[in-house]
DNA sequence: CACCATCGGTCTGTTCATTGAACCCATACG
DNA sequence: CGTATGGGTTCAATGAACAGACCGATGGTG
């Protein structure tokens, strides 16, 4: 949601989050970095958001502190968007709002499972391992994998595509970056 | 920010909440709704959102199962608007994004901090008693109160006045209700 | 060299959502 | 009767999002 005039006034920390994550695609912008997705074309197609709007949400996550831009390619220069500590700090935030969305929000349950990448067993509510007790799971500690009970996605780009292998969160997806 | 066209296709719960939650607004009057405002003049009053969007925001909130009507009311036919079990279920999300938004997007600290009801200390992260331990503190057993390290509210109006003293969430806000 | 493709953008015109202000209606108060 | 309150609806104007065309640098192919 576009920050507009009227968050400054609010009193909250809630508001200024949504300043920085509330406008409308960040958010999924921000799932798709856990994801491993780095590059403008990968954002592109795995969300299909319009380019204009992308630009703008990046530059936004950027000047945010959620996102930096890292050189990958020196000539031509390219370079893609990585999470930045604060960005990395999201995790909770939406894995919490993703299993709401799973519980109350999805017929036919969540499309993503998410598991402790050390051990194997799936996450709590919080995002905690259940045999490993303790705090929740930092995100480079989480793997991914679809659920099997759905069926495939409804999507098809080299991101869906990557992304119906387990897959452990912060690790760039294999589009045509490999060189090899 | 709006559900537009394009999150259908998204195969994933997060887009799925984002559409009953990620709009301007609906998070922020969720929010109001935990701190125990229920009226539709209290919520206009203390967000400052224009009101047909409000009278938009609450009727998706319904529809979307997250608030129910109630009426406190018989003549003149009045209203108020509560959360339901579904609703209750987003403080976690909420409240960690709320967190979030403390450490990494405003200066000065938070507005309000959250303790557990029956023995008073502060939540952790996820928003669990470090002294109880176990399960994060469900939102009836969280006491509220502003952070004295910090200057008065920015607004004036009978929600902030009333939210200057701790205050448990979900209990109705003094408004014009006590009729005593 | 001409030609085409890729990546990461910008530009343009149209559609859609949000805004602020005004208006509305039923009840209650004096 | 006149005014106030609560909970809305309607309206014109603004701003954001959209789809699609265009652009500039590089690199590969014939």
């Amino acid at each position: 949601m576009a920050l507009g005039t009227d968050y400054e006034l609010q009193d909250c920390a809630l508001a200024r989050a949504l300043e920085v994550v509330g406008e409308r695609w960040s958010l999924l912008i921000v799932r798709d970095a856990f994801y491993g997705v780095q590059r403008f074309n990968d954002f592109l197609t795995h969300l299909g958001i319009p380019r204009a709007v992308l630009t703008a949400r990046l530059n936004g996550l950027v000047a945010a502190g959620v996102l930096r831009k890292e050189p990958y390619l020196q000539t031509p220069l390219r370079h893609g968007y990585l999470l930045t500590d604060t960005g990395l700090e999201l995790w909770g935030p939406l894995y919490q709002l993703s299993r709401w969305g799973g519980r109350h929000a999805t017929e036919g349950g969540p499309h993503h499972l998410f598991a402790h990448a050390d051990c194997g067993t799936d996450l709590d509510l919080v995002g905690a391992c259940p045999a490993c007790g303790g705090a929740p799971v930092p995100p480079d500690r989480v793997l991914m994998r679809p659920n099997a009970a759905r069926g495939g996605s409804l999507r098809d780009d080299p991101v869906s595509r990557a992304l119906v292998r387990p897959h452990p969160l912060l690790e760039p997806i294999a589009s045509a970056a490999a060189p090899a």
